[in-house]
DNA sequence: TCAGTAAATTTAGCATCTAAATAAATATCC
DNA sequence: GGATATTTATTTAGATGCTAAATTTACTGA
């Protein structure tokens, strides 16, 4: 019989050895393992993979060549060691393993530094003016961030991850709008940092809160909520992060359509704003002891502490306006919990006792329970850091082709 | 040396021969090609996931012998065949093949009977009393169920879905209200219909034509709102259909806060209602030639379309109230779409052209689309079966464990 | 009947895993 | 200090499931 070369033709060749896609999943179980364990050794990986010893070994040898893992044979200098033959023990990589988040609020732009395991490096912050342009917002930034990775010897981060108010798409842009405030708060970011980073992302701040809450919350459905000079929330439902069309879910605009709202001034702008505009129309309060231009938020929630009726008034507007607020997004979206984020957050629990009284009147309507971040006032930020260590992660060996 | 029995012990026997990962993935590719297909030669199999023959055969045989698929041997039968040695061919197996869809609306409950490839195999459909209970219901879709299967000789279902007029959360339960509507809508099917079918799902209708839609849609950040009776809203964002906390995500009762709509009754109730109360206040309408018991939303369309004055005053309202309640749900999840679903939204265009006008005076609040549903009048039930061949996909051997 | 053709089947080789046996490095006890 | 216990690394054998190539089978058509 004649020999069939047309065969082999219709054989279609595959581009890679078969197993491969087997190795992926096994080299990713080791490095899972030790990104979430630390500094483990051989053994450990073994118990915390269900590999054998011959596959981990392999693997994690296969990961100090790519790169991703170290070996750090300090048995004996760790002191928890006893017999027989000292234990390769590997970590990750410490060259791969900063990443940095920047908060660039209105009024301030804040930085921190973190390994890869979510550990803090180190934090700080500059103000800017509220008013400033993207250049100058551009510039500071620039300078904090430069600063801080000389000191730290980083010479380019994993991963930085940039927080802005402003809806951002998944490119990284905010819609252009006639004001421009959106403009200025998401300048060209990528263009004067992309040199200090592997990866870069913008996001809007909101959703990086949303984020670093998720990290704590049991709820899978819930919202952060900026409540400071804007409204601005970042929604999780069913375990999801929000984004839609151009980034503008959690948007505020249209509490322009909700009676007794009207607009997406947040509670610290009000909280102000109200009172200098009472003061200045000769009301009587405890806070006349304040030049009116100065008078903050925060002594508005400490005037009332007192019993000041102007203050008491203005938290009580400021409550229902909340409630408002929280009873239509949570309506809407089936959220199971509002946590309120940002700055103020940890003075505002009377305003939710108003708001909490305001939705208990339509029970039918709401089931959401409201409360306080417990993560301070630099919410985003760690929301960044988590960010940045998932964009890390995402370029794991393999990890997204099993997404 | 003494043979060391004690290492056997370190080795953390792991429970499967390891190479089973790649075999999962690669048996889920033959079966995946298979499905979008439908009736395939070895050869075209080899084409379709770039696999060995060998490899193939091997995984068809295996798959067979689990049954999910048959062979089907008719290479000469089926006319497109040459020359050479028949081709075996496989397809999916008939008996785990049938799902079934069932739309159990106010007034009407229809069903459908489809392949895992989505081609309809029947459908038909009951009216019911708009105030019947839940045994009445579950009594009248049992008969239409059963009957439809003895039709078709169907023993069991692959998958049954259905879709009812109140929010359901995960586990097919609707929240308990006072008023007892979403009970009605939603009484224990499970119990009634569980011995029909392998699989048993109950949804929120708008849900389900999202679900319809998301299969023909390029935007994935839309609604699909239903606006006959009540509003409501199967909203899907970043290609996730949201569910919520009790499946309360796309429910409108938070519309009693938005201004000048005040609460969630559809456009159809209200196109009916409105006239009906108008034309016993006494205006002059050409309605007037229909008792005012018995016009119908449709009527007033029609009227409309002849310059009636007050159906057009009607339309001009509803309008305005669409326009508010999408501005707002779009406003708030950054929706790029919302689809009009439901047995009207063949007649709405009218109502939309309003609704645009409207939108149109507030750019930068809206860059929403508004659009009819080419899904005609039973969206749900095409969605139902989407969802029937999605969770009997689920449990296809293996894929879940990928996801 | 005998090429010709298209497909199935068999075979060899390879990669990567587990499991088991063996070797190495250290601690402890005498 | 040397034997022994202990812990770990390394090597080896066996299994699985793939690709690639060779071989066999089943049919068509002149």
């Amino acid at each position: 019989m004649v020999k069939s070369m047309t065969d082999s033709s219709n054989q279609h060749s595959a581009t890679e050895p078969g197993a491969t896609s087997m190795r992926r999943l096994n080299t990713q179980k080791v490095l899972k393992a030790t990104w979430d364990r630390g500094l483990v050794t051989a053994s450990e990986l073994i118990e915390l993979t269900s590999l054998t010893r011959a596959t981990v070994l392999n693997q994690a040898k296969e990961l100090v060549a790519t790169g991703w893992l170290r070996e750090a044979e300090d048995t004996r200098a760790a002191g928890a060691y006893s017999k027989g033959r000292p234990a390769l023990r590997y970590e990750l990589d410490a060259a791969k393993s900063v990443v940095a988040g920047i908060d660039a609020g209105q009024h301030r732009i804040s930085l921190a530094l973190a390994d890869l395991r979510g550990k803090e490096i180190e934090r700080r912050s500059l103000s800017v003016e509220p008013g400033a342009c993207g250049e100058e917002r551009l510039r500071i930034t620039e300078e904090l961030l430069r600063g801080t990775l000389e000191k730290h010897g980083v010479q380019k981060l994993g991963a930085l991850v940039i927080g802005v108010p402003a809806p951002v798409d998944s490119g990284g842009f905010s819609p252009k709008v006639a004001d421009g405030f959106w403009a200025a708060m998401n300048p060209d970011w990528r263009a004067q940092l992309a040199e200090y980073t592997h990866l870069f992302s913008v996001e809007n701040d909101a959703n990086l809160a949303a984020v670093a809450e998720l990290g704590l919350e049991e709820s899978d459905s819930f919202a952060a909520l900026m409540v400071g000079e804007r409204f601005g929330a970042g929604v999780v439902i069913d375990g999801h992060l929000l984004r839609g069309t151009h980034g503008l879910a959690g948007e505020m605009r249209f509490l322009s359509h909700v009676t007794g709202v009207g607009d997406a001034l947040g509670l610290g702008y009000l909280a102000r704003e109200q009172a200098r505009h009472a003061l200045a129309g000769g009301a009587e309060s405890s806070l006349r002891r304040i030049p009116a231009e100065l008078v903050r938020a925060e002594d508005v929630f400490q005037a009332a502490a007192q019993q000041d009726p102007l203050a008491l008034e203005i938290l009580e507007s400021l409550g229902r306006r909340l409630a408002k607020v929280v009873a239509v997004i949570s309506g809407f979206a089936g959220l199971q919990k509002v946590i309120l984020s940002g700055a103020m957050a940890g003075i505002l629990q009377p305003v939710i006792d108003i708001a909490d009284r305001e939705l208990a009147r339509e029970p039918e309507l709401t089931c959401v329970q409201l409360a306080v971040s417990e993560l301070g006032a630099e919410v985003a930020l760690q929301g960044a850091i988590s960010r940045g260590i998932e964009l890390v992660r995402a370029t794991a060996p393999f990890e997204t082709q099993n997404r």
